[in-house]
DNA sequence: GATTAGCAGTCGGCTTGCTCAAGTGCTAAC
DNA sequence: GTTAGCACTTGAGCAAGCCGACTGCTAATC
């Protein structure tokens, strides 16, 4: 071919056949129904016949862009055809309507709740594409402690709080050995709380094993119990909130073949969560089209995702899923909008430095 | 009628037709088959003959209780035949098989967080029952605070932890007017925490209106949010946990006629928790059926429910939803299993007195 | 060599007509 | 009140046939 071609992901295209296959991908997003080539003459300015667009179509076949459902049938996008797309789409932006507005109105700082906020953005999110979304709470890779309060509940239990740097809240009930009182637990509290404020799990551990506790019983008991809870190894992965569903079923392809058990399966299932635990770093749109997924459920879909967070501090993920063909121009578009303006939040609960009394 | 009939339901059915009754739901239950009077006749020892099931059965027709999908096809329930069935099923007990052994395992007391605790409760019932299941976490009709605690974040913002005398804990960041250190802000809570403790938002506001902060304008503000986050009145309603969606769209009606897209859009709709609003004192199962739904959305499902909690304390809701034709038996005894066990997980979690410091 | 017009051929979707099995409603007898 | 027997209804399943949409191919044209 003498012409280089710009983009690595298809070599051997000429740039008409490059619009061609754009327009198709487009056509078939928009429309749902395999694209012939006279609608497409008919349809866009494309100063060529239907026959030397089939002429492509064949062409573009060949190479794996597209697929036919038989043989007298139009033109479908198979996954590397949406990912040629998308990497052409990765530039544009394609915001919907008034969407900044519905993000700021949805989602409300002052909250201070990570969860909630996420919540709001797969809400905001799910009726924005017009699938399901999913927002994943905020997770840090090392945890460190900020401060701890145990409060008396009767007898001998008590509940310890252990607020995270990134203003998470833990909690667990605590056994206690000895009727103690509040003023006993505060008096610990405090004294705990100057001492490993700011420590990860690790820093606990190692604490832990010089022998610190002395023997004291309830110190020992809450070094353990705030060690597991700091632990991130241990957690369970982060919470998550999906929306949409009912979005993602009124698509076409749910109407006609496609299972919503399969789709509700993967619900139950927790595949969007393991597909999310390989987080892009921040800024990064992923994009996982059908049959790329390493997830079985997963792979008759499509996932749009990103990491919102502070850099090296606490992460989530949001993300939006629906059939392949979905609206990948809108869809990134609005993940990178809505993850920037959760970042933005999720910093300023973040400490200014490493640790601060 | 000669012979007085125990179920004011059924006012008109001799004792056979009861007996019929009950068999023709419990076969279409099991079967999601519409089902004829010969196979009852040949299943079930009857001692009558097809015919006779027949007549019976016209009966049944005309009285409400089923009906036929065409003119030659056997019997299907309609709303009122379940109701019959459920009222007459509310004694039995149909815990599933090691179901018990099951919740023992999933709930874990220590964990001391009500929302885990509902998250696992919900997966434990959409297991057993086969269908879709939602729990609430609790919430109290009159909260009070128990203690609160600041957390110095930088700058001029700060954490507010307020934590719940049922152990729920509320959150919310706080502007300050002033560069204030961690030290100060643990003065102020210490010295909030003997005067608020034990208080309602109504307490609050009647302590407010007294002029209490004097001027202060960080023990204003606090005062303000502790009120605001108190206040249960504002608090959007009790946090949900969904679970075996999948499940429930495997169920026959689903594959023919049912549409996934309707079901998908009670969970994005809030219809559920609105029904669950209106919550039943506790130990009882309420079981809604069908048309006799108040929403909209759910007209074509049961729901069987049931609160779980302290009296007069905080409670919560665990509940099943399915088609109509669902194993109301089996979902009655899982729901009362779980909800008697929840109870019990949050009385511990409840303070044995009003206050106590 | 690329593009186009024309045309035969293919295929899915839809409708029609048919049979079959299941199950009822009715009537008359017990 | 119960039962046997029989005519009747209905949906499901299947095959045939038609229609429209679209392609692939060939030969002519730019």
């Amino acid at each position: 071919m003498s012409k280089p071609t710009a983009n690595p992901a298809a070599p051997s295209l000429n740039t008409r056949r490059q619009a061609l296959l754009e327009i198709i991908v487009s056509d078939y997003i928009e429309t749902a129904a395999p694209v012939s080539s006279q609608q497409l003459a008919r349809r866009y300015e494309l100063r060529v016949s239907p026959a030397t667009i089939r002429n492509d179509m064949a062409e573009l076949e060949e190479m794996g862009y597209i697929s036919r459902p038989h043989t007298s049938a139009g033109g479908v996008p198979s996954d590397p055809g949406y990912r040629f797309y998308v990497e052409r789409a990765r530039q544009r932006n394609r915001l919907p309507r008034h969407f900044q507005e519905r993000v700021r109105d949805a989602i409300d700082f002052d909250e201070a709740d990570p969860a909630a906020w996420a919540r709001s953005a797969a809400r905001v999110l799910a009726s924005a594409v017009h699938n399901l979304a999913i927002a994943t709470t905020v997770k840090r890779a090392v945890a460190r402690v900020k401060q701890l309060q145990i409060v008396h509940l009767h007898d001998r239990e008590a509940l310890l709080v252990v607020v995270m740097q990134d203003a998470q809240l833990r909690q667990r009930i605590i056994h206690l050995d000895s009727d103690t009182t509040q003023d006993e637990l505060t008096q610990i509290a405090n004294r705990l709380n100057r001492l490993i404020g700011g420590m990860s799990a690790a820093e606990l551990r190692t604490l832990w094993d010089s022998g610190f506790s002395g023997g004291n019983v309830i110190i020992a008991t809450l070094m353990e119990t705030i060690r597991v809870l700091s632990d991130e190894e241990r957690r369970e992965t982060r919470e998550r909130y999906l929306n949409g569903l009912s979005h993602m079923l009124s698509q076409p392809e749910f109407q006609s073949g496609k299972s919503a058990h399969d789709a509700a399966e993967v619900l139950d299932d927790d595949s969007i969560t393991r597909i999310f635990d390989d987080s892009p770093r921040p800024a990064e749109v992923r994009v996982v089209i059908g049959q790329e997924s390493h997830e079985e459920h997963l792979r008759p879909y499509s996932v749009v995702y990103a990491t919102y967070g502070a850099p090296d501090g606490a992460t989530g993920v949001i993300g939006a899923m629906g059939p392949t063909r979905m609206d990948y121009a809108r869809a990134m578009s609005s993940v990178r909008y809505l993850a920037a303006f959760l970042s933005e939040l999720v910093q300023a609960l973040e400490p200014s430095q490493p640790w601060q009394g």
